[in-house]
DNA sequence: TTGACAACTCTACAAATGTAGAGTAAATTC
DNA sequence: GAATTTACTCTACATTTGTAGAGTTGTCAA
């Protein structure tokens, strides 16, 4: 539906930026020392680590500077959708070569899925697909 | 069931690491020059850049050389379900924070799903928890 | 023994990633 | 307006990843 054009711009991301970026998410527009903070506890990264890190994200296309007076307030380019998406695929096409089918037989068999788990699937295939 | 003791053991892989551990599992135990021709066209890499990489994943756990006579022969050290496991596991607390019902919904909603792939899926759960 | 290979070792180097200190400039507070 | 704080810039450095050339050595055939 929306513009498809080009390839489907990389949005890989490292773990630095993963956790950089979901506090972007919640928070944009928002300055560097925002992110800081937040990560305060979890990462302990200093100002400067956040900052650097949050430039190259810009360089990449993955954030958008908007400069209002002195202050840089940072805003993804990429939506939340989109990453996990692109995430989701590059698994997808490491692990199981791309196939969906096969992966979700993996899962159910291996993976941990809890009751309810498997009844909240059972309920969004039932809904998908048995409307 | 089997040992779980210690951590779950990082099998973290790159896409290089990924693309030679797929030909090991094949072929194991086998040469570094078997993966490198298994690996010639589609990645064109010179013999010393599979071998570095190779003695790298030694290096890291992820694989082991047993020599015979002058030839080492390399065999994985994890198992491609491990491997699976991992790189689902890893995506899934990246994009996710490691929420399986959510994944799964973000998944049905906006993973193309097929008319097959919903059909498999469905007789999956049902297989499981249907039981 | 002498090449010709095949397999291995060593070393190297660029790019990406993780991480941050030290300086500088602008804004705020006494 | 001097001191402080805030945000930013520049530079730097270690580690990891991608990639490979050059040299060494063991093996086998002529």
């Amino acid at each position: 539906m929306s513009q498809e054009i080009g390839k489907d711009l990389k949005t890989e991301m490292t773990e630095a930026e993963w956790a950089i970026m979901k506090i972007v998410w919640e928070n944009e527009p928002c300055a560097a020392g925002t992110v800081q903070e937040a990560l305060e506890t979890s990462k302990g990264w200093a100002y400067s680590t956040v900052k650097t890190t949050m430039d190259r994200m810009v360089k990449k296309g993955l954030l958008k500077i908007k400069k209002i007076r002195n202050l840089q307030l940072f805003s993804a380019q990429v939506s939340q959708a989109q990453a996990q998406t692109g995430e989701f695929r590059k698994m997808l096409s490491r692990a199981f070569n791309g196939a969906l089918t096969p992966m979700m037989q993996f899962l159910v068999e291996n993976e941990s899925f809890s009751k309810n788990d498997l009844e909240a699937l059972r309920k969004l295939v039932e809904d998908k697909s048995g409307k």
